[in-house]
DNA sequence: TCTGGGGTCCTAGGACCC
DNA sequence: TCTGGGGTCCTAGGACCC
């Protein structure tokens, strides 16, 4: 039996945290560089604001609304994200934390009737609120997939308090005749679009298809929702995440860069924040690939997208050797007479640390401080005392990520820690 | 003028082997 | 005119998730 927990509006449930004065006010939190609106509140989804469009689309409502506008602010979000994960571990006997504002729960008792069921459902939902000021919905059911669809209906129908159940059939039935396809787990746009051609259109017709056939025309993963679609469980609790097969890191400029200099600047950054990922992940790499593009939307300049890739002759999690093949690879792509909008660098062939088979000559005594080297990077930034960064960096701020409307980092900086007077 | 970032998995097709 | 069968591995691209 899984219980499927979603924070509501979570982002914008964060800003609202230290800030009561905009509880019921409407509120939208963008994209990194300020790009797209990636959360509302009811109240500016009431408005027609709608999810994933462009900031500069939308900015004559947000003003003549007064809609409160904030920049995304990682930090406090994955720092309250922990504290929802913390609670909801302590409930249960295994969880799965499924993305930023999302779990799955075992329920305590598989076997529980249904009254208790619905009032586990109610105390995560108001421990969550009481403790964290989150709130959430709860959707239960027998398959991961269903759990999903009771949580929908359990953030549209405001009657049930926020907890919807959905083991019986009858009651099931019911909401999968309401449904359409397109709110079923798994089923995206281009998957809606060709089911509804074929004439299925609401979750019960989905659910009333032929498994094999669906594997036919789709594919495996598709067959296994509609079992699951059916009570017969296909997808387990994941407790312990799997090691990441590849790290990205890439960010948009605040401006278009048209030197070399800047780019190379860009793509050190983003290296040195990958080779981080990666040793926060004790995780190594043999293979990095840098990737750089002008703006995608723009219909009047002219476009180019590259990429390229480099093989490290051992696999490693050190900043130097990273950025040094980064550099060579954005040597290759790198054109002249384009304005530039994106870049990234992406690791792959991650192997655990520990595992790692240097080959018989690779180790000369210089790589092997490396590893002491790039610690004592790590805990300095990490101390809270200062920041040092590697000269490929730069300093200019040109390019840097922009956010225009962050809020202060309320809960992981000593400055910016609320004051009640 | 201005349009996010970070992931996973599956499939089709090509290259290659005997 | 007409050119096998069975298999593996890799990669690119697509689709999906939040």
């Amino acid at each position: 039996m899984f219980a499927l927990v979603d924070c509501n509006n979570f982002y914008v449930s964060c800003e609202r945290l230290f800030r009561p004065d905009l509880r019921r006010r409407a509120v939208v939190v963008l994209s990194n560089n300020d790009g797209c609106v990636v959360a509302r509140s009811q109240e500016a989804k009431a408005l027609g604001i709608g999810m994933a469009v462009p900031h500069f689309q939308v900015r004559g409502i947000l003003e003549r609304h007064n809609v409160a506008v904030f920049s995304s602010n990682y930090t406090l979000y994955a720092d309250i994200s922990a504290r929802v994960m913390t609670i909801l571990d302590a409930m249960v006997p295994s969880m799965e934390v499924y993305s930023i504002d999302e779990a799955f729960l075992h329920l305590p008792d598989e076997h529980a009737p249904l009254q208790q069921r619905l009032e586990f459902g109610r105390k995560v939902r108001e421990r969550l609120l009481q403790w964290l000021r989150i709130p959430a919905c709860v959707g239960i059911a027998p398959t991961k997939t269903l759990a999903k669809l009771a949580n929908g209906a359990a953030k549209h129908e405001t009657s049930n308090g926020g907890v919807v159940d959905l083991c019986d059939l009858l009651q099931r039935q019911q909401l999968f005749k309401q449904t359409p396809v397109g709110e079923v787990w798994g089923v995206g746009r281009r998957t809606r679009d060709k089911l509804q051609s074929m004439g299925i259109c609401t979750v019960a017709d989905l659910a009333g298809s032929s498994p094999e056939k669906i594997r036919r025309r789709f594919s495996v993963n598709l067959q296994r929702t509609v079992y699951e679609l059916n009570g017969q469980p296909c997808f387990t609790l994941e407790s312990s995440p799997a090691n990441k097969q590849q790290i990205l890191c890439s960010r948009s400029f605040a401006q278009r860069i048209t030197a070399f200099d800047e780019l190379r600047e860009a793509v050190c950054t983003y290296t040195v924040r990958a080779a981080e990922k990666l040793r926060e992940q004790g995780q190594t790499a043999q293979q990095i690939t840098v990737f750089i593009r002008t703006g995608a939307f723009s219909t009047t300049e002219r476009h180019y997208s590259n990429s390229a890739q480099r093989r490290l002759d051992f696999a490693s999690n050190d900043t130097l050797a990273l950025v040094h093949a980064a550099t060579s690879a954005l040597q290759s792509i790198w054109r002249s007479g384009y304005r530039y909008a994106k870049a990234g660098v992406m690791l792959t062939d991650l192997c655990p640390e520990k595992e790692e088979q240097p080959g018989l000559f690779d180790y000369t005594s210089e790589q092997q401080h490396k590893p002491a080297l790039m610690q004592a990077v790590d805990a300095i930034n990490n101390s809270g005392k200062g920041r040092i960064w590697f000269g490929g960096q730069g300093i200019k701020e040109d390019w840097r990520m922009k956010r225009s409307h962050l809020s202060p980092a309320y809960t992981t900086r000593w400055e910016d820690i609320p004051t009640v007077s």
